[in-house]
RNA sequence: GCCGCGGUGGCGGAACUGGUAUACGCGCACGACUCAAAAUCGUGUGGGGAAACCCAUGCGGGUUCGAUUCCCGCCCGCGGCACCA
């Protein structure tokens, strides 16, 4: 029993006053810039799960250091943020105090764990000093026209009194309280990312994410490409429509709009206005889980009003139906029953005509590519090379162009909360400023916009910010002017500071800028970033928008944030469930290290099982690793002048395959090889004090407390941080025989032990001498198979 | 519905590029130590069979001397998207 307590107070103490995880700005040294995704602090602590990706880059960059690296392994707070602020209303306690509180335990927390962060470095978002740079990026969107303030039917979260972007909304309901989202109309200051989604598309390209990862972004951004289309409608000039299946326009028998298309009105025939109008109303009183399933039955209603089809000019009805949206593309499509699975569903109940445009296999509806007919003189092209041509004669009769359509939506940016970064804006009341609306940039020197005190968190009910009740704060002079001027009362939503935090850490005490552009150029790109999958279209994706946006103007030196990306499984409980504090089966890291130490702990996060998979946790998983860590100091004890060669080749053989799985996160396997030694040691009953110490530097980066401490009783005199990697010695690691197996007609019938370097006669000899093998052979086997220090195989 | 990932002992999981399936850990059984227990150490542990051997990597086929690995068709689980024209 070795006691934990004592040594990992007595190794954290070291390496903070030998400073050894501080990262250094002018060094000749290759940089190495690691990134885990900083906490919200809440409450509730560190959970079991926040360890495991923690640890898995301490390793990392552990390891790094050992290579002789310069590495940054930096830490933060996110602290802005809606629990936060509801703890406040509920307790009536100032945010940022609770803030504060909810840090200083998460320190503690993390401190315990023997992490090796350069805390020199740490940033907390809500910090005026941090938010203030926070505000002055956001000027540069608003400066360069990409903010911009518009009344939209946004996702308004009931509960929480917010509205939402799309990515925060999660069947319906409000991603964080589950709540009810409805539709609701508020003016909301908007980011443009979709000018730069082809970009976020196309980037992806040269980095090294995980292939998951680059899937989930490249379908969230959801590029379609295809052609804009004219049709003309008798009496009411043209409609114009979207589709990906330009080559299909002569299948096109009816048009449908969505229920809050603007023509709907006009085109709208004298008898038909009543149907249509109580359509309409029902339909836009629905909610969007309710239109958005594909299973219900499709409904609709007919204008009375006609289009003509440019390429045939066929007069084809146009009718409303809620299965078109109007938030994409235009709200209109022409409907080809033929080759579309909803539109077939929609002309089948209807009784709208069918008509097939493209030869292939198989029942109607059919979107498969073909060749065309019934399409006049496009017939018989195949569906590519008809789109193309189709498009070529859209665009010269000028009924229709080339367009590509993405379901990315532009950025909410608004929140009418209290516990967020005021957005610096003034309005004039004067409205100098026409081109923006009236509202005009705090003056970089007036920045930060500091929160006001409060006393109550709590945003109104008509969705104002909790700031708008100040007058003294929110009656400003305009910076243009000098005119009466209204402070913008919305607050930025917690991606904002963490969609640039990564900088930060480059040079986080400057007052002069975000970060000093050498310090930049030095330290980033991020070299290894590793989060959760559940930010993947959230934080992944704003943070490389908000990185490029920099990039184009100049600010930052580099397109793409991070080189390498990678995920970790979450942690469940015991039963497979996910822990909650609901269910009451949330393990406490504390406790762990508290019982069976950080070491324990650490190695037994990344043992658990495959790192980017979720494992269940299992106590008696962490009682087996904490034996292996004492059967470590027992083997320690063991030390003498001579090993078994044995031994020596284990050892090697141990250096390559942690150095390996490493790099690969296989640290469940990186640590099997490690106990496969310890367990070969213990047997052999000696090691010597060199090869001690080199298998306590491969431990070191899982279990650095317990690795100091024993290379500490034997003699090593300097940390082992500070050790270099071992190299492998592939002469060393080789076997020097080697377990053939022996099959015949591919069953195994026994195995040989031949020296590696026997050569293929000598094996097949010995291998059909087996008495197991003579048995099944009479004369010559038809086939002998030979893989060298595998098998042989007699084929009869 | 579409896309992606996965399915291996009682459990978490190993297995290079197609080459001895079940490494490592947990659990379990037996033994040693002990008055006893715990801890520790040792031995065993996929199923069937006395054994030879046979059968096992979700199911059914196929390719191959040989398939957890490759191909075809299903079933189940997880994750993402979800009427995006």
């Amino acid at each position: 029993m070795y006691k934990h307590k004592n040594i990992d107070k007595k190794w954290q103490d070291r390496w903070e006053k030998a400073e050894v995880f501080k990262a250094d700005d002018d060094s000749s040294k290759e940089k190495f810039f690691a990134l885990v995704e900083f906490p919200f602090p809440s409450g509730a602590g560190l959970h079991v799960g926040h360890p495991r990706s923690y640890t898995a880059l301490d390793v990392i960059t552990r390891k790094r250091r050992m290579e002789g690296m310069n590495v940054l392994y930096p830490m933060g707070w996110d602290a802005f943020g809606l629990p936060t602020e509801n703890y406040a209303i509920k307790t009536g306690r100032a945010p940022a105090d609770v803030t504060a509180d909810n840090i200083a335990t998460f320190k503690t927390q993390l401190k315990s764990l023997g992490l090796g962060f350069d805390w020199s470095r740490e940033i907390n978002t809500s910090d005026p000093k941090y938010y203030r740079w926070t505000q002055w990026q956001f000027l540069q969107f608003f400066k360069a026209g990409m903010a911009y303030k518009t009344e939209k039917a946004i996702n308004w979260c009931v509960d929480c009194k917010i509205g939402l972007a799309n990515e925060e909304v999660v069947n319906d309901a409000c991603e964080r309280c589950h709540g009810t989202v409805e539709k609701r109309n508020k003016e909301q200051w908007m980011i443009a990312i979709t000018k730069y989604a082809d970009r976020l598309i196309d980037d992806l390209k040269g980095l090294d994410y995980l292939d998951k990862i680059k899937k989930q972004q490249v379908d969230w951004i959801g590029r379609s490409e295809g052609a804009e289309v004219e049709f003309e409608v008798e009496g009411h000039g043209s409609l114009t429509i979207f589709t990906t299946r330009p080559d299909t326009l002569f299948g096109a028998t009816y048009m449908v709009l969505a229920p809050e298309h603007e023509l709907i009105n006009q085109i709208t025939t004298e008898d038909r206005r009543e149907a249509v109008e109580e359509y309409v109303k029902e339909a836009v009183a629905k909610t969007e889980i309710e239109r958005g399933d594909a299973e219900k039955e499709k409904t609709g209603v007919f204008t009375g009003a006609y289009a003509v089809n440019p390429v045939n000019n066929k007069h084809i009805p146009i009718w409303v139906a809620d299965y078109v949206l109007m938030s994409y593309g235009t709200g209109a499509i022409m409907a080809v029953p033929a080759h579309d699975a909803r539109d077939f569903a929609f002309a089948s109940k209807f009784e709208l005509p069918i008509i097939e445009v493209v030869r292939g296999e198989g029942e109607l509806p059919r979107s498969s590519d073909g060749f065309a007919m019934n399409s006049g003189e496009f017939d018989e092209l195949c569906t590519s090379e008809c789109a193309i041509k189709m498009i070529k004669w859209l665009e010269e009769s000028g009924k229709g162009r080339v367009k590509t359509n993405y379901k990315l939506r532009d950025w909410v940016f608004s929140r009418q909360r209290y516990w967020g970064e005021p957005i610096p804006l003034i309005h004039c009341e004067g409205l100098c400023s026409p081109e923006t609306g009236g509202w005009v940039a705090v003056p970089d020197a007036d920045l930060p916009v500091v929160l006001p005190v409060v006393e109550k968190y709590e945003p109104t009910d008509d969705g104002e910010s909790p700031l708008a009740v100040i007058e003294e704060w929110v009656n400003t002079k305009c910076p243009q002017c000098a005119g009466p001027g209204k402070r913008e009362t919305d607050t930025m939503p917690n991606w904002a500071g963490s969609s640039w935090y990564f900088m930060r850490y480059a040079d986080p005490y400057n007052d002069e800028a975000f970060a000093d552009p050498d310090k930049l150029k030095y330290w980033m790109p991020v070299d290894w970033y590793n989060g959760g999958m559940e930010h993947t279209t959230l934080h992944l994706l704003y943070s490389r928008f908000w990185n490029k946006f920099l990039f184009d103007q100049g600010l930052v030196p580099f397109s793409e944030p991070y080189k390498k990306r990678t995920s970790h499984g979450l942690v469940l409980a015991e039963d497979g469930s996910k822990m909650s504090k609901s269910k009451g089966n949330v393990v406490n890291p504390d406790d762990i290290v508290k019982e069976f130490g950080a070491d324990t702990l650490r190695v037994y996060e990344l043992f658990m099982g495959p790192f980017s998979e979720p494992v269940p946790w299992s106590t008696n998983g962490v009682v087996g690793v904490r034996r292996f860590l004492e059967k470590v100091q027992k083997i320690s004890e063991l030390t003498a002048d001579e090993e078994l060669e044995t031994v020596a080749r284990a050892l090697h053989q141990t250096i390559r395959k942690v150095s390996v799985d490493i790099e690969n996160m296989r640290f469940n396997t990186a640590i099997s090889q490690m106990m496969i030694f310890v367990n070969l040691v213990q047997k052999s009953g000696k090691i010597t004090k060199e090869s001690l110490i080199t298998f306590l530097t491969l431990l070191a980066p899982f279990a650095p407390h317990l690795a100091n401490e024993l290379a500490e009783n034997v003699g090593h005199a300097s940390l082992l941080e500070v050790n270099t990697w071992p190299d492998f010695n592939a002469e060393l690691a080789a076997e020097k025989e080697v377990n053939v197996a022996v099959q015949v007609n591919g069953k195994l019938r026994g195995t040989i032990t031949v020296p590696a370097d026997a050569d293929q006669k000598t094996v097949v000899t010995s291998a059909r001498a087996l008495e197991n093998v003579v048995k099944y052979i009479e004369g010559e086997p038809k086939k002998v198979i030979y893989v060298p220090g595998r098998l042989v195989n007699f084929v009869i």
